[in-house]
DNA sequence: CTCTCAGGTCAATATAGTTGACGTTAGAAT
DNA sequence: ATTCTAACGTCAACTATATTGACCTGAGAG
């Protein structure tokens, strides 16, 4: 994702005919995806990490001492999709596992201090381009905006 | 993704700790985005297609006579990775190609009757999840919905 | 003390993308 | 006219992210 990509994304967004109202609406969906995640994507690229594995820090930042298992629910991937990447953030230690002395049945996954500033330099990467949309449109419009979002999200 | 995805998806969306004020809408916008494409992603594997044979009758359908190329330029995507799905749609006769008498350097990319039918059907899906969501919130709503976005997307 | 089941790992496969190498065609520059 | 170049397009090999299936381990229930 480079040259190409960037110009397609950024030219062509308003470039097709629209055959229907929502067309529009549909491709912002699209193109914000990847506006909201492309910079903090190209962080963690230069880490040699990505999405899953930004994925995988961000769930155990809001949940230390979280079990896989529970990882992996709220991944929402399966457990062997969570093995590889989850792997590798423990080997840079990025991540830490213990078996807790009674619960001997499930490893708890913790960040390092190491871990925490990654997970918090991609995630701010993309707090910051939904805070300046926000910002664009003051709270009224930022409330709107997650009140559509909350009911296209339910739709899972 | 079967139960444990939908699962994840619909439980887990509000259940993890909130370490920054944006993070909410940080997650909105992941699943969001699966909750505008699940169902039509469902329909299109019924056919065995998948979202990058949607993406190409999606814009085929609003660029009639479309060249390869500029179609690469607007999925921004390697025009390898197009070459398969592009070709299992033409051999399905979801779309034709033919290269014009006088420009005979490019081919040019059309729907058939039955590429346009599952466009329609499987785009209908998608149009139909924020439809529900902005009649949810009103015009105005819907409005600052899609400045955000634009803000967001222009971040390509 | 053994049976079951959740937790976890390994192996094989599918899908969507990448880069590299290469053939074909149109148009420009000798 | 001939050749050079660049765009268009295809094929092959590889990478990354997921899947399913098979299997091992260990806790707790009977």
């Amino acid at each position: 994702m480079k040259k190409a990509a960037k110009r397609a994304a950024g030219l062509h967004r308003a470039s097709l005919t629209k055959l229907h109202d929502l067309d529009a609406a549909l491709e912002l969906m699209y193109y914000g995806w990847r506006g909201m995640t492309l910079t903090a994507d190209q962080y963690l690229a230069t880490l040699g990490l990505s999405r899953p594995h930004h994925r995988i820090l961000y769930v155990v930042a809001r949940q230390p001492d979280i079990s896989i298992g529970s990882l992996i629910e709220i991944l929402g991937i399966s457990k062997q999709a969570v093995n590889r990447p989850l792997n590798l953030l423990l080997q840079r230690k990025l991540l830490t596992s213990k078996r807790s002395p009674e619960q001997h049945r499930s490893k708890l996954l913790r960040l390092t201090e190491a871990g925490k500033q990654i997970e918090q330099r991609a995630s701010g990467y993309e707090r910051k381009v939904l805070r300046e949309a926000f910002d664009r449109v003051g709270p009224p419009g930022a409330a709107a905006w997650m009140a559509v979002m909350g009911v296209i999200a339910d739709n899972n």
